[in-house]
DNA sequence: GACATAATAAAACGTTTGTTTGAAACGATC
DNA sequence: GATCGTTTCAAACAAACGTTTTATTATGTC
């Protein structure tokens, strides 16, 4: 037994967790076998199944082990807004994005497997994810909705679901396909860091989320 | 020979392309099987590869047969708009949205096909696709920076690579998912038209387009 | 030490996948 | 009407997949 060491290995469950994370964050859950994950974690073809039941079980426990917790944070952020007095639609996008950007700093520094997995999941285009996706968000959609017309003047509910909507395909996508501005920009853009794409981001979002609708113009 | 009648069935090679892209836009490029694709196309299996090479192929001949003209579209627009004196925001958003839009109508209406296959190309998780992609957007983003650059004061080279990410993220997420917005809002929500959806995403890309970074404010 | 339970291991299962093959059918040309 | 290139077809290929089974090892309990 290796005792107290840091890094140990860690029980078979979780390592298969954590492999199945970043392989499925970093090539999609179609694309990465369950031999792919066993070899890599150091088990059996068939820990997949002794613990989890089935491949779609194991993609079930690695995303809600990840997007619980983000929800949960988000929650805690809108708390804290609605129970303040005066609120900048600023607090409310950063109230959408750090806990992504938060969880994704917990996480082993340097990787954007977070990141990739995360917006796997919100712009989930594979149907068993999109699932449990659509099980998790319900609750802190309509915290946002809520919140949003609320202390953002002329947004109707309508308005706000949509603007939602815009707000998550604009992080998911900047978060997963960020590094590609080198090759879409023909090295003309310097890659952002993280800080700086959050303070771009909120800026950008902030603004839309509080946009006025201009009448006449085609 | 059925001679002119319309609606006639094609040649095989084209009728491969349409069977393919509506399914891909449907389930994902990984989802599909030729044999899915042959079948529903009234063709032999070896047809896809006897056309085409490979399966891969396949996936590229049709997202080049989708994006391209899109693009194409933009240009024009974009040539439009430089030639002109004034310029809203607004009209550089929509040079990015409208082809999208302009060619989901010329397609079989009611469908999302269009929408849901430029959504999964333009946010391609999928290797094969986003190196496709990668070749055909980067004329057409250094024509959306600059313009930006241009017509939008106070908004940097990088700060407009950025916006586009986010432009296109937008877009690309709230077309593939606006009609779970009824789940996602418990019914609380009107599935929104795509008239609606695109007036919404006008104002609110617009406002994100041209916003200014407000000093200080965590 | 014997026993029940949990965990790991190796092997095989039946499908499904993309691709290839070789022959048959078709259409036009000389 | 034979011959050519093109297109279709049925059949089989090897590889990879998720899953199951059966046996073996480790672990903890009385």
């Amino acid at each position: 037994m290796p005792a107290l060491v840091n890094e140990a290995p860690a029980d078979t469950r979780e390592r298969l967790l954590d492999v199945a994370e970043r392989l499925f964050a970093e090539r999609g859950f179609d694309a990465v076998s369950l031999r792919a994950i066993t070899t890599e974690a150091g088990a059996n073809l068939a820990a997949v199944n002794y613990y989890f039941g089935s491949k779609e079980a194991l993609i079930e426990a690695v995303v809600a082990r990840l997007v619980e917790p983000v929800n949960r944070k988000r929650i805690e952020l809108l708390d804290d807004i609605e129970h303040g007095e005066h609120c900048d639609a600023r607090r409310i996008v950063m109230a959408f994005i750090d806990p992504v950007l938060e969880a994704a700093a917990r996480g082993p520094g340097g990787d954007n497997r977070f990141f990739k997995l995360m917006s796997r999941c919100m712009a989930a285009r594979d149907e068993r994810v999109s699932r449990l996706v659509m099980r998790q968000f319900p609750e802190v959609v309509a915290r946002f909705v809520k919140i949003i017309c609320a202390r953002c003047p002329g947004v109707s509910s309508n308005t706000a679901h949509l603007r939602l909507l815009f707000m998550a395909g604009a992080m998911a996508h900047s978060l997963f396909h960020h590094d590609k501005l080198a090759i879409l920009s023909q090295g003309r853009c310097d890659l952002p860091s993280f800080d700086m794409l959050r303070a771009e981001m909120v800026v950008f979002l902030a603004a839309g989320l509080t946009a006025q609708e201009e009448e006449g113009s085609k």
